[in-house]
DNA sequence: AAATGACCATATTAGAATTTTGGTCAGAGC
DNA sequence: GCTCTGACCAAAATTCTAATATGGTCATTT
């Protein structure tokens, strides 16, 4: 009984969106009365929540089973995220939840998203603390960091102009581990060979 | 006569957003008929997008006059980024034109925030490539680069969600410096004292 | 030649009329 | 006694339409 609701509640907001899902069609697609639904969930609302619960679940799967055991802690960080990004694209009811944010706005929605990028924030500055733990990740402040590495990875996969032909993963990789691993600064002796001063900051 | 059209553009949408103004209430405001004003601009969108090259040049001034000579290279790019941030905050056409996409998603102001942006990144580009030139800063994919630190910026004091109290500037700076110039990488010897393995790396 | 403002086709708005939707509950069925 | 149903309701959303506002033009004035 339960079951059959939430699967037909997961089909109906993965095609739909939240609003543009409605409690007679779940009740429909599961074969029960629109009544019997709340029995079992208190508001539409907290069914949507409901949902949206597990796939944050499977949102954590996806990046953990994404990491290789023994690899460069970056290099897994780096195939995490990606993964992280794949997911949120190839997700049915994620995609069609940002397309309903940006077409309609709307607030639960909204709201879903937003605890979506919370859950994957308190999560990501965790992985962090555990590559500080290791000694592999300079201390700072890991709520910051793990802001800036997502929202800089959805830029970069969503917005970058150029080229349709968006970024390789190699690609995406480098910029990680030029920008974010290693920085920019460039130091002394690791420059290409043949560059006379290195040596300008005050 | 073409002074004052300008001036009166200028005031109206700033106040008022692009959808917002008319053409009459610029006419009215700038003291001319309405036919004038298509005596010097060809449409409402031309004129729209004259006073925005106007403010883009602003903008570049605004990242300019953050410089300081002979100080730090990153330093400077920091103040510069900030200059940018609360420039595109305080300056009332722009932020005027943020709250229009946002509320009505109109698409002449898209379309300007979006050429807004494109000007930033080419002379961001720009402004990376003299660093390289120095030695100061790694060569990279520059356009890239870029794009995340403008984006970085942006969603960082925009959205960055706990405490209201924002960012203070040493606490941005601390960011920029750990996360984009140094590096996230700890490297042997420059951690705090006192940590043993920092070799854990394939 | 520069400037005006009445004028037009189209886009936008306002708001009444209608439909849809989330949620309830008295009762049916087991 | 329990689950479940589906007619029902108030509120929200959508549609329809009349009225208004807007970008742009052009014959006429200055």
């Amino acid at each position: 009984m339960r079951d059959r609701i939430e699967e037909a509640a997961r089909r109906a907001f993965s095609e739909f969106g939240y609003k543009g899902t409605t409690m007679d069609q779940i009740a429909r697609l599961a074969g029960v009365s629109k009544g019997a639904i709340y029995l079992h969930f208190p508001s539409k609302e907290a069914l949507f929540q409901h949902m949206l619960r597990g796939v944050i679940a499977q949102v954590r799967d996806a990046f953990e089973s994404a990491q290789t055991e023994g690899d460069d802690y970056f290099r897994n960080l780096d195939r995490g995220l990606r993964a992280l990004m794949r997911f949120r694209a190839d997700h049915a009811m994620l995609s069609k939840l940002v397309q309903e944010v940006r077409q309609f706005g709307t607030a639960e929605a909204r709201a879903g998203l937003q605890e979506l990028e919370t859950a994957i924030l308190d999560y990501l500055a965790r992985h962090l603390k555990r590559g500080v733990d290791l000694g592999v990740v300079r201390p700072c402040r890991l709520d910051l960091v793990a802001f800036v590495l997502l929202r800089a990875y959805t830029a970069v996969l969503r917005d970058f102009p150029p080229a349709e032909g968006a970024l390789s993963e190699e690609e995406l990789y480098e910029l990680f581990t030029g920008l974010f691993v290693d920085g920019l600064r460039l130091r002394p002796g690791e420059g290409e060979p043949g560059n006379a001063q290195t040596e300008q900051e005050r």
